[in-house]
Order: C-alpha cells, then structure tokens, then sequence
DNA sequence: TGGTTAACGATGGGATAACATGGGTAAACG
DNA sequence: CGTTTACCCATGTTATCCCATCGTTAACCA
C-alpha cells in the first residue's frame, strides 16, 4: 500500500528517487518499475505498480468497446501513462513533457493514496491541501467516517487555521 | 502492454521507427512486427501484435457465418490488415494507402491502448487527445477502482499480450 | 548511556549503450 | 527496364548504466 507523504528532489535529468516505501510495494512484479501518467484533473502525476494498471485494463475491458468513455479512458491513461524504471538507486526519471505537467521545479512530493499514489508539486499541493481542508470543513457532516462519536468535550474552538 | 505516446518521424520512403517499448510487446511471436489497418472510425490507424489479430479472429469466429457484421468485420479489419516486419534497426515501411488514410505528413504518433496501440497524424491527435481528457475527466465516475477481491476470475497475464 | 560505526536511502556527475533517423545500394517486382 | 521494396551502414541524440559522495538512521560496543 503507497502511504505518507515524501518529498524528494528532481535534478536537472529529471531523475527523482522513489521513496524506499513505494519501491517495496511494487516489488516483485515483472516490471521493476513505476507507471506514471498526468492527471486530468489538474496540475499533478498520478501513478502505481503494474498491477494498478491491469486493474484499470480490466475495468476497460468490461466496457462497451465503442463506448465513447471506453476510448476515451484508453487514450487519457493508457495513452498518457509512462512506464518509469527504476535504476540502480531506486530513481526514475520523468520524461520532460510530465515534469512540465506537473510544474515540477527541482522538488516533487510523492502522497501515498493506498491502491495508487500522487506527485506534486510542493507549492501546488500545499495550496491544494487547504482547499482540500476547507472543503472538508464546509462539508463536514458528510464525512461521518465511523459510528464512533467524539462524545463531546472537545473544544470546538477554531483550532488555528481559521480563514 | 502498449502504453504511452510516441511521437516518430516518417521519411520519404514511408520508414517509421516503431518504438521500443511496442517492439519489446511483441517479441517473441512467430512474426517479428506488427499489423496495422485503417481505422473504420476515423483518419488514424489501428494496429497490434500477431496475438491481437488471433484475438479478434476468435472473436469473429464466435459470430454467425452469415451475419453481416460479420463479414464487414473481416473486411474491414482482416482484409485491410498489412503485417509490417521490422528492419534491422526497429521500422517499418508504411504502405502508401496507409500513409493516406491516416494522413501522415512526416510525423507519426503511436499511442498506446493497452492491448492494441493508434496510428496518427500528430496534429489529428492532438485535437482527439483534449477531447479524450475533458471527457474522461467528466466522467471518471464510471472508472471506480472496486476494491480489490481475492477471487479474482483472471490470471494476471490477460489478453495474451506479453509485459 | 554515550559515542562510534555500519547500513540504507538520497543525490550528483560522467561514461556508455540504445534508440531514432538519414542516406545509399542491391534485390524483387511489375 | 523502370519502379519499388528490402537490406546495410553511418551518425547525432537521448536515455541508461555505473561509480562516488553525503546525510540519516539504526545497530553495536565500550
């Protein structure tokens, strides 16, 4: 499972060392390596293991084959996805056109979400981080995540990020 | 598995570079390739390994003798279909009809689709390619990871195609 | 317990092989 | 006999491999 949150230097051949956390997870498949590819969602890499990506060719798969959203999957991941090697050290490196879609510059932040993981930019993804925050603020009560409650107590003063 | 995007010159005698990574899908057939035909869909090519042809044949082969989709199927893909082999160095030659159809002008790109790749005109792509992102963007909905269960009903190796 | 040392992870730079590409020549085909 | 196709060699560029350094952490010893 990729967990926690790294960051880690990009050099001028836009290598970039995958934390030691993440290369165990991949471990052990027949490609030593990551798959990356640009978000369509924003100014960010999305990646995994192989495996992530048989998971999504199976999901594909079960689609209608002249579904609209078929070829368009195929194209936006499979299209845009780079399978990245590991070297001798555990690094990668990022072709230039992902450095660019990420506005990587010389830093880049590895999040762990679990079946996959996310690179970042350090400065946009602090700033995504407190819209993120906020909007979880704002929608608090649909995040109920465990029958557990707080049972009251706690002081529910703005704790220090107040906006 | 086909991944990614590559963006390969075609020169005066129609000689593309396939690239690498599709080499590496399909080495090890009996044919030393790839086959590639018309897109029925649009000016852009389709193309794959000889176990993607056998794919399709067996697909096919499921369908009544008679069934006019059958036979436009045949025609379209197994009668339009040329096996390029590769020369010494990873190209191959595209036939001019080909060349015409997909409207290549010096410039081929190869985007990979998992089990099979495209054939296009860098500037139709392009287009094709924003389109493909909006749309999968608008509709990532339908592309939920389930969560992953033991049983799971293939073997890790699908489509015949190698890694 | 404090200090030392070995191991691992991250980083930087240079050498080397792989890749994409261009042109030329000989064989195959009509 | 002319045109096309396949094969061969040469070259620049890019990516890959290899080695060295450094900081941090964990283990070990006194």
């Amino acid at each position: 499972m990729f967990l926690s949150t790294t960051n880690n230097g990009v050099d001028a051949k836009g290598r970039v060392s995958v934390p030691a956390d993440f290369r165990a997870v991949v471990r052990g498949g027949v490609f030593d390596g990551i798959i990356v590819w640009p978000s369509f969602e924003g100014p960010y890499l999305e990646g995994g293991g192989q495996a992530l990506m048989e998971r999504y060719q199976a999901l594909i798969e079960d689609m209608d084959p002249y579904d609209e959203a078929r070829i368009a999957f195929e194209r936006a991941i499979f299209g845009a996805a780079k399978p990245l090697s590991f070297d001798a050290n555990g690094r990668v490196t990022l072709p230039r056109e992902l450095i660019e879609h990420a506005q990587l510059d010389g830093k880049a932040t590895f999040v762990g979400l679990g079946s996959r993981f996310e690179l970042w930019s350090p400065a946009l993804y602090a700033e995504h981080q407190t819209r993120a925050r906020s909007f979880a603020r704002d929608n608090k009560k649909s995040l109920r995540l465990s029958p557990r409650r707080p049972s009251s107590s706690r002081p529910s003063s703005s704790g220090g990020d107040a906006s």
